[in-house]
RNA sequence: UGCGGUGUGGCCGAAUGGGUAAAGGCAUUUGGCUCUGAACCAAAAGAAUGCAGGUUCGAAUCCUGCCACUGUAGCCA
C-alpha cells in the first residue's frame, strides 16, 4: 500500500478479522474463484466522501490489498440529474490521500451502457421484462403494501415484439420523462417488495456528466449495479445492511441473463460516530444553510473536513481497523478515533511552543537588552527529529491559566513565591503581580535562576511544574481556532418527539483566539504539516493563514487530567 | 405489522459446527515514571451474553416461544 506523505508514519495494530474476511478467506480455500479476490469502492458521484465511506474504503481496499487481490474504483453514475464532475475529482482525491491506489482499474456505470441496454434487450426477448405505461402514481397502487400483495400491471403481458418497439423508441427519445418504464417481470406478490417487477429502466432526459446526451434512458440501481459487479468479475460485493433486500434481486438478475461472473453481495453495518451526523442528507444541509463554512470546515466528518483538521490518513486508517466490521447497527464514540488520531500525531507531530491566551512575565534579574538562543528537542520520542533555537529574553508570554494568584490544592503552576520550570529555559519564582484598576492581571513579575540553564538544576531541587512560554519580542502573532464536537448529544439523529438533528448543535464547537503568540520557527510552517503545541494539543496551519497573520487548527487537545481534577472540585 | 436483519460490560467488538476464570481496544479509576498534569508503564473496577423455558455432565454457541431495536412500500443509490 502507498502511502502518499513520506513522513507518515503509521500506527502499530494487530489486523483483526471479521466475518467478511472469513468468507473470503473461505472462498480462497475452497477455489471458489480460481484463487482471485476482486472487490469494489462504487460511489455515486453526488457528494463528499465521509468518515463512513473510509470505512468502506479500507475494507474493499484493504482484502484487496491483504489477498493480493484488486480493488476497483467505480463511480456509480446511473442518474445525471444528481451527479457531477466536481465529485469525481473529490472523491479520487479523497481515496487517493486515504493511502489507496486503483491503478488502471478505474471505471464508471456509465462506461456499461451500452452493454447494459443489449441485456436489457435479451431479457425483453425471453419475456423476463416489459415495457410499463403506468404512471409513477399508478405504479405506486399496483405495488402493494408492505402486508398487501400488489397486483399485475396492465401492460405485463404485452407481446416481445411490442416491448421491443417501445424500449426502442424510449431510447430514440419519443417519450417524456415518466411516460415509460422498463420492469423485470417477477412477482407482484413477493413478500420482498424488490421482486414485485421493479424498474430497471427509466426515461431521463437529462445531460450525463460523461455520456452527454447520447442516452435518454438510464438504468437503475438494482439493475446496474450487479451488472456493472459481473462485467468488472467482482468475486465480493461488498454493501451496507440497507441492501440486503435486494440480494434476491441482485442474484436475480444475474441468474437470468445467465451471466459466467456472479459476484456475491455481502452486507455489513454502515458506520456511526457519537456527537455527529453521518447521513449525506444532513451533511448537505449544514453546508447549504450555513452551519459550516463548507464542506471541508473543519468541524465535518467528511474526509476532506477531516484532512484540514488535521487528520493524518493513518490514524483513519487504524480507526477503521478497529472498529471492526459486522452486521449490527451502532454507534462508535467519537473518542476512539480521537484516541488513535493522538496516538498517530504523537508519533510524528514536532513540538513546538504556543501561547494561546498570554500573560506577560517580565524576569526581573534576567539583564535588558539581552537575549539568547536555548535549543529544544523536536520530539524526544524521535532523535531523528533533531532539535531547533528558541529565543528567550527579559520578557515572556505564559499561559494564563498557568498562573493563579491564590492557587488550590494540587496546582503546580505559577503562584506567588512559587518556583517553576520554563521549558528548555530556566526556573523562574514568581515575586510579585501587578494589576489594574480593576484588579486584572497585567503582568506578572519574576526572578530566574542562571544556573538552571536549559531547565536543569545540579543540586536536583524538585520543581513540579513545567510551562511553555514563547519571547515577547521574537513572538508571531497567530489566529487558533479551537474546535468541539459538532453536536453536543451524543446521538444527535435521535429526533425523537419532533426535535430537529441541529437543536443539538454545539454552540461553542467553533472558538476563534485571535490573540495568540507563537515561536518563530513557526514562521515557515507548511500547510497541513502535524504540530503538537507543547502541552496543548495537536495543530496545524489552515488554509486560510497568510504570511502576517498565522492561521491554526487545533486538531485535537492533548488529554488534560489537571482540568478533570479541577472540574471534580467544583 | 408482511418479509429481511440484529441483540455479548458505558462504547465497539472476539469467542469460526457446546468444554476451564466470556479475548482485546476505547472510556473510567488508582499507582509509578517524567523537563509536556502529555506520552509511557503497571494495576483495578465493570458482563453470568435481550427475556423465558428446554436439550446436555456442560450452552453466548443447539431447540421452542416471546420481547426489543432496525431496514424495506423512489421512475434515488
Amino acid at each position: 500500500m502507498e502511502t502518499p506523505n513520506k513522513s507518515e508514519k503509521e500506527t502499530e495494530t494487530t489486523s483483526a478479522s471479521d466475518f467478511i474476511r472469513e468468507i473470503v478467506a473461505q472462498d480462497l480455500v475452497s477455489n471458489k474463484h480460481k484463487g482471485r479476490v476482486a472487490t469494489r469502492f462504487p460511489p455515486e458521484p453526488n457528494g463528499y466522501l465521509h468518515i463512513g465511506h473510509a470505512k468502506s474504503i479500507c475494507l474493499n481496499f484493504g482484502i484487496a490489498n491483504e489477498n493480493s487481490g484488486v480493488c476497483h474504483l467505480r463511480f456509480d453514475d446511473t442518474n445525471p440529474s444528481k451527479e457531477e464532475t466536481e465529485y469525481v475529482e473529490s472523491i479520487m482525491t479523497d481515496v487517493k490521500w486515504l493511502g489507496f491506489n486503483w491503478n488502471e482499474h478505474l471505471y464508471y456505470a456509465s462506461d456499461y451502457f451500452q452493454k447494459l441496454y443489449q441485456y436489457a434487450v435479451q431479457m425483453i426477448k425471453e419475456s423476463k421484462a416489459y415495457v410499463c405505461g403506468l404512471s409513477p402514481q399508478e405504479t405506486r397502487e399496483y405495488r402493494g403494501t408492505l402486508t398487501e400483495p400488489g397486483k399485475n400491471s396492465p401492460y405485463r403481458d404485452r407481446s416481445v415484439e411490442e416491448n421491443l418497439d417501445l424500449f426502442e423508441r424510449m431510447k430514440a427519445g419519443e417519450f417524456e420523462e415518466g411516460k415509460y418504464v422498463l420492469r423485470a417481470k417477477i412477482d407482484m406478490t413477493s413478500p420482498n417488495l424488490n421482486m414485485r417487477d421493479p424498474v430497471i429502466y427509466r426515461i431521463l432526459k437529462a445531460s450525463h456528466h460523461r455520456t452527454g446526451d447520447k442516452w435518454c434512458i438510464y438504468p437503475m440501481y438494482d439493475y446496474a449495479h450487479c451488472l456493472s459487479d459481473s462485467i468488472e468479475r467482482i468475486t465480493h460485493s461488498i454493501c451496507t445492511l440497507e441492501f440486503e433486500d435486494h440480494r434476491p434481486l441482485y442474484d436475480w438478475i444475474l441468474d437470468e441473463l445467465r451471466v459466467d461472473a456472479h459476484p456475491q453481495q455481502i452486507e455489513f453495518a454502515r458506520l456511526n460516530i457519537s456527537n455527529t451526523v453521518l447521513s449525506k442528507r444532513k451533511l448537505l444541509e449544514l453546508v447549504k444553510q450555513n452551519y459550516v463554512s463548507g464542506w471541508d470546515d473543519p468541524r465535518m466528518p467528511t474526509i476532506s473536513g477531516l484532512r484540514r483538521r488535521g487528520y493524518t490518513p493513518a490514524a483513519i486508517r487504524t480507526f477503521c481497523e478497529r472498529i471492526g466490521v459486522a452486521k449490527r447497527e451502532s454507534m462508535v464514540e467519537i473518542a476512539l478515533l480521537e484516541h488513535g488520531l493522538r496516538e498517530n500525531l504523537n508519533l510524528c507531530a514536532e513540538r513546538v511552543m504556543a501561547v494561546l491566551n498570554p500573560l506577560k512575565v517580565v524576569i526581573d534579574n534576567y539583564p535588558e537588552g539581552t537575549e539568547e538562543e536555548l535549543e529544544a528537542v523536536n520530539n524526544p520520542g524521535d532523535t531523528n527529529a533533531g532539535t531547533r533555537k528558541v529565543p528567550f529574553s527579559r520578557e515572556i508570554y505564559i499561559e494564563q491559566s498557568d498562573f493563579l494568584e491564590t492557587p488550590p490544592k494540587g496546582f503546580f503552576r505559577l503562584s506567588p513565591g512559587k518556583e517553576v520550570r520554563l521549558k528548555h529555559a530556566y526556573y523562574i519564582t514568581c515575586v510579585s503581580v501587578v494589576k489594574n484598576e480593576s484588579g486584572e492581571i497585567l503582568e506578572v513579575h519574576c526572578t530566574y535562576d542562571p544556573e538552571t540553564r536549559g531547565g536543569w538544576s545540579k543540586d536536583e531541587r524538585m520543581v513540579k511544574g513545567t510551562l511553555h512560554w514563547v519571547s515577547t519580542k521574537h513572538a508571531l502573532d497567530a489566529e487558533v481556532r479551537l474546535y468541539e464536537h459538532l453536536f453536543t448529544k451524543a446521538n444527535p439523529n435521535d429526533e425523537k418527539d419532533g426535535v430537529d438533528y441541529k437543536t443539538y448543535l454545539n454552540p461553542n464547537s467553533l472558538q476563534v483566539l485571535n490573540s495568540c503568540k507563537v515561536e518563530p520557527s513557526l514562521a515557515n510552517a507548511p500547510l497541513g504539516k502535524p504540530y503538537q503545541f507543547l502541552r496543548q494539543g495537536y495543530f496545524c496551519l489552515d488554509l486560510d493563514s497568510q504570511t502576517e497573520k498565522l492561521v491554526f487548527n487545533r486538531t485535537v487537545g492533548l488529554k488534560d487530567s489537571w482540568a478533570k481534577t479541577e472540574k471534580k472540585g467544583k
